[in-house]
DNA sequence: TTATCGACCGCAAACGATTGCGAGAACGTT
DNA sequence: AACGTTCTCGCAATCGTTTGCGGTCGATAA
């Protein structure tokens, strides 16, 4: 069942006029009458008339959509940047169509797939852990559709990227950690297929080389979650490896650090220090408060969509850019030894 | 820059048949000859043809475009939410158009406006907390545009609300408190124009008088949100009054109270015993853990999108439905005063 | 030979809106 | 009186697809 929609050919009909004329009368048009224009636009305003987005979009080729892919909705740091491309969509007249691949290959090839048969006027795109073939994004490309990669970006396609400073946040994490008097920084690292991981790998490494310190690989250990945190945190402690600070590659690692540095007697930052990145919530929730790298996944939001309309608006092709969002350390208890 | 997409005019010139023939090949029309049906479907492969969904909406007057209006995408229950409509719609062909209301009457009007264009379905949603008054949804009903609600309900509007049991999760929350031995449990309470949290209240309050207990009002505290939770819980513990247990409206709230109540030295559970609401992944996070209402988001995601999915596909209007999942309680560290 | 009948395919309208072009009326100009 | 203008408005094509209705052609039956 659905509505009735008023027409054009209704107001036409009640008022004896063709389309055409109700159509000019509408846009306010030079051929038509100020008495038909009147006519027009009083019944339009009774009748409630709102013309059909979706005959627009066949007449004018383009449908004010943005289509949006990200892994998932639920992470925090993706739904901040949703919604920063939601306001700037909002403020530009155009809507959102999400699709989340559950971080899976098979069903980012299928949003792509979606999203290609004309629907949108363009494509913000974040991709699955899973992906390793970038062919589903580059004929998108092929197919001339504006896109803009943010966050995860796909290396191999030529086209917009909005990051964040990975590497310069973890560079300034490790150093502030260095400054305070740290010798031996654990790094809990995520997986080195994805070029964020491998720069914040590389800015602590560089860090510690700038600053003279060894980097030592027996101190970076693969931990991206909660629970990997505090069993990794767990282990080096049971394992007797000395350090007196952790970097961990996201909140939520070094939320599972904290848990089991406590756990462990350990004293928060005198024994060890602690800086996370991402920035999230929880950095104000436990205690102590930790230090982390922010990222504002809201306004890289507004950037990336701020990008697409720039290529939507443009009649021809623009050169690609790399725009990379600062990541700025904010300093809290977790890591703040010396006063 | 719009991308050339082939059409069936294309395929039609190519091979020299009328688009007619072509779109009846296409769809195995049985007038059609075999020889036809393989030149036009090899063609089409070819030349990679996919059907415009712009021109089908305009033909079918039905987009498969569903509108999802939440308050704000990145609280997490509402992005469960999402994600499980999106699943449901995902796998029933229907894409999702999102809009945020941020909480505002305001952006809600122009969002429900926009669906009502005709270009969705159908539409979910979850109202904002500022709104009080309900026109711009009774609208939506008066076009006959499918609707269902979820978790924050607009109570007048006639159409299926999707809900958890706030008032069942409430009671077995402070039913809980008081065979931990609590008697005097303190409410932090949400706004009152809101159902789901009147519920709450009436649910606390039900369990109380049911349980040999006396609902005090000086015991219930408008509360909803960290800082508040923290705030009102140094205010109850400076004004001097008798508490053993808080049950807060939801997690965050919860959390408040809980870095109040450890910087006041209040043991928990023993001193003060504490229980939230929504089970989000905070509960794990600090320590002790604390005891929650779980309420999937997801499966309410799933079951608004399937209810209203019903409601697309009969054809005439479908008795409306109040479906109440079940809040079940999670008792943690926060609330296990007896052994 | 003619009527009938499938088999196969095209015309044109329709969905809702826009727009180039042309047409009719009224008016003024030589 | 003949012509040119200006003001208003309608026709019809267009965007891409579907579909009722009709038309053509060859073959078979009468």
């Amino acid at each position: 069942m659905r509505s009735q929609h008023v027409t054009i050919k209704d107001i036409a009909n009640e008022l004896g006029f063709s389309v055409s004329t109700v159509s000019r009368a509408l846009k306010n048009h030079p051929d038509i009458s100020e008495e038909t224009k009147r006519l027009v636009n009083e019944l339009a305003e009774h009748l409630r008339y709102t013309p059909n987005p979706i005959a627009l979009s066949l007449k004018n080729r383009s449908s004010s959509m943005i289509g949006v892919i990200v892994p998932e909705v639920v992470h925090y740091f993706f739904a901040t940047v949703i919604s920063g491309i939601e306001d700037v969509a909002e403020r530009n007249g155009y809507s959102l169509m999400l699709m989340q691949s559950s971080e899976q290959l098979s069903k980012e090839v299928t949003a792509v797939a979606n999203v290609m048969k004309g629907r949108v006027d363009g494509v913000l795109a974040s991709v699955s852990k899973q992906t390793n073939t970038y062919e589903h994004f580059q004929k998108l490309m092929d197919e001339h559709i504006p896109l803009v990669f943010f966050d995860r970006v796909a290396d191999d396609v030529d086209t917009t990227h909005i990051t964040v400073d990975d590497f310069g946040g973890a560079y300034s994490a490790t150093k502030h950690l260095i400054g305070q008097g740290c010798k031996n920084i654990v790094h809990f690292a995520g997986p080195q297929n994805r070029k964020i991981f491998r720069d914040r790998l590389n800015g602590y490494r560089q860090a510690l080389e700038n600053n003279g310190l060894f980097f030592k690989p027996e101190l970076v250990v693969a931990a991206d979650t909660l629970d990997k945190g505090a069993f990794e945190t767990q282990r080096l402690l049971a394992q007797g490896v000395v350090f007196d600070a952790i970097f961990a590659v996201n909140d939520f690692t070094a939320a599972g650090a904290m848990r089991a540095l406590k756990e462990a007697k350990k004293a928060i930052p005198q024994d060890v220090a602690l800086v996370g990145f991402g920035d999230e919530s929880i950095t104000l929730m436990l205690e102590p408060n930790f230090s982390s790298v922010h990222q504002s996944g809201y306004e890289m939001g507004q950037k990336a969509m701020e990008h697409l309309l720039m290529q939507i608006h443009s009649e021809d092709k623009l050169p690609t850019e790399q725009v990379v969002l600062p990541a700025e350390l904010v300093i809290r208890e977790s890591s703040m030894r010396l006063s």
